[in-house]
DNA sequence: GAATACATGTAAAATGTTACATGATTTT
DNA sequence: AAAATCATGTAACATTTTACATGTATTC
């Protein structure tokens, strides 16, 4: 799946490893995210398998790039995938609930410690969404101010601030009623 | 991380693969879920690192069944586990929301036949969280009726039921605002 | 007559993470 | 002096999914 992200910002216009990271890192981290070495060789697969093509431009003063670009097939094999509807729920892997949910041994400080260390870091992380969303009127989200893409891009983002909030709702509630019941 | 829903699991008693994938598909599933065949690797590995012992009981009109039950070390590791603060917040990959990233090309009818199915996968997943939670009371989870482990089970349940409302939520607001402006 | 429940597994492929390896330039 | 940015990759490992393989008994 990794694969139709790459193909997705690569139609926009063509890109290193490098920075498609960034662009990730950047906007469709809450929902899609991957390493580095992850996305060399995926792009490196992409080629061989006719979806991309690169060309390496060398450096003086810094390592060579190797620009990646969509080709035709890749196009094709993008909007397809667009337009297919998605027809699975996506799966949720949560390490704090699997943990909650065998934690009756736990005594109900460490319980508690626990949970307001996840709302930290959820609170954290709702921030940088907000930050994000301000600043992507700026310069870093290169060409991806046309109407509809950021119209769209919005919308996700709006998930994303929706989801950490009810995220944070829930430990609160949660830490309520421990404090006083457990 | 599999291998602690199934520690989790055999800390109450004896099972069966078949036993386990039974019973996190009645409780972990939003946010623990794993296939039959990953079930019976990870059991195997377990036994290998001496967590888990096993018995294979011969039945002559079934097949034979094997069930496992946890050792004191696979105790202790359970435990250590459980007592060690989660400091990452739970990686989402949602397919829906990288493909409404890249959903700029696509025309208008066809984004909200996708939106419109998955609001009708949600709003069943959410249908059954709550069937789960008022069966819940019935025979079926074996032996957490205990206090707080019966306590908490509830909590992840509510965590279940408030994500999906939200993400119903958020998908109403799309269809919308794209049914009117996109 | 078909589907579901019971019951276990192997093999291959896909996907993802972590660690390692290199090395200059710029910022703190 | 240390850390971050730029820039690419390999190798090993861990995790997860999908497909295959088998076979009875019960329920719809």
């Amino acid at each position: 799946m990794l694969k139709y992200a790459l193909l997705g910002f690569l139609n926009y216009e063509p890109c290193t490893g490098y920075d498609l990271k960034r662009k990730m890192d950047a906007s469709t981290a809450f929902f899609w995210r991957a390493e580095m070495s992850q996305i060399y060789m995926t792009l490196k697969k992409l080629e061989t398998d006719g979806l991309l093509e690169s060309d390496l431009y060398q450096q003086t003063e810094r390592p060579d790039r190797r620009v990646y670009r969509i080709t035709g097939t890749g196009r094709s094999d993008l909007r397809s995938w667009l337009r297919q509807p998605t027809t699975e729920i996506h799966t949720v892997k949560d390490t704090l609930l699997l943990k909650l949910f065998f934690s009756a041994q736990i005594d109900r400080e460490t319980l508690l410690m626990h949970l307001r260390l996840q709302r930290d870091l959820h609170t954290q992380e709702l921030e940088s969404y907000h930050e994000m969303i301000s600043s992507a009127s700026g310069g870093t989200v290169t060409r991806l101010e046309l109407e509809h893409d950021q119209w769209l891009w919005a919308a996700t983002q709006r998930f994303g601030a929706m989801y950490q909030e009810t995220y944070i709702r829930w430990l609160d509630e949660t830490i309520a009623l421990i404090a006083e019941r457990f």
